[in-house]
DNA sequence: TCCTTGTATTGATGTTCATCGAAGCACCAT
DNA sequence: ATGGTGCTTCGATGAACATCAATACAAGGA
């Protein structure tokens, strides 16, 4: 059934090693988090910007109140955003240490010598 | 709520830049199709070698062959792997520039302009 | 030419998801 | 208090998704 395969040679990877069930289960969460659109685009806003205001967010949107609230739960669910309500309004902040262990995730331990 | 993080004036972002809609449509799928754990364990693995065929990813999961196969073309689709047959088995790749452009993406400091 | 093995597609099913309107909560000003 | 504004939660709905069994396709061997 398994055929042998070449292990050695330094290869591109997803950190170099293979992701067990554990980690998939912990690390997908924010991938997933990322894979629409909206979020993708929200988490772009706030993280350019030390922090952000909702009442900033929504304009760049044709989505509903209620729909921005889900979204942006759903990152801070998945810790890529924190939020805090100050006063009248309630601002987010991107998490740059989540963000990091996914772009380190993705890149290539090994780059090519050109 | 969790207290704010301090950040400096030097922000982190999704590359510095916002995601406009059209980019964003472009880039989620391939976030979306590592938000699953299955996929990003798939993934790995054939990120793992150079490349990898079918009958040895089956073994690492406890899923049918239809649903290994369904995962491996959203991958697929996605861009993040290219898949050939040849002979009796198919072999997958990992698409290093994609895994690359992600990681950009997601890297806090702003890259030179390119 | 059949049979076997490896992989992909189809069709069906239960679950998850994105979205909205309505309602609720938190804060502030009067 | 009373009302108003900002944001979240609730409940519902239609679409998308993960999964499997059955079927189909591709390649090699008897």
């Amino acid at each position: 059934m398994e055929l042998p395969t070449i292990q050695s040679d330094a290869c591109c990877s997803l950190a170099g090693t293979v992701i067990d069930e554990a980690a998939a289960a912990r690390i997908a969460p924010m991938f997933k988090a990322l894979g629409d659109p909206v979020r993708l685009r929200l988490a772009a806003l706030i993280a350019s910007q030390p922090e952000v205001c909702v009442c900033d967010l929504q304009g760049h949107f044709t989505l509903s109140g209620p729909t921005i609230s889900h979204h942006l739960k759903v990152l801070r669910e998945a810790g890529l955003i924190g939020g805090e309500r100050r006063g009248t309004w309630v601002f987010y902040w991107i998490n740059p240490d989540a963000l990091q262990s996914l772009s380190a995730l993705l890149q290539p331990t090994v780059p090519a010598a050109s």
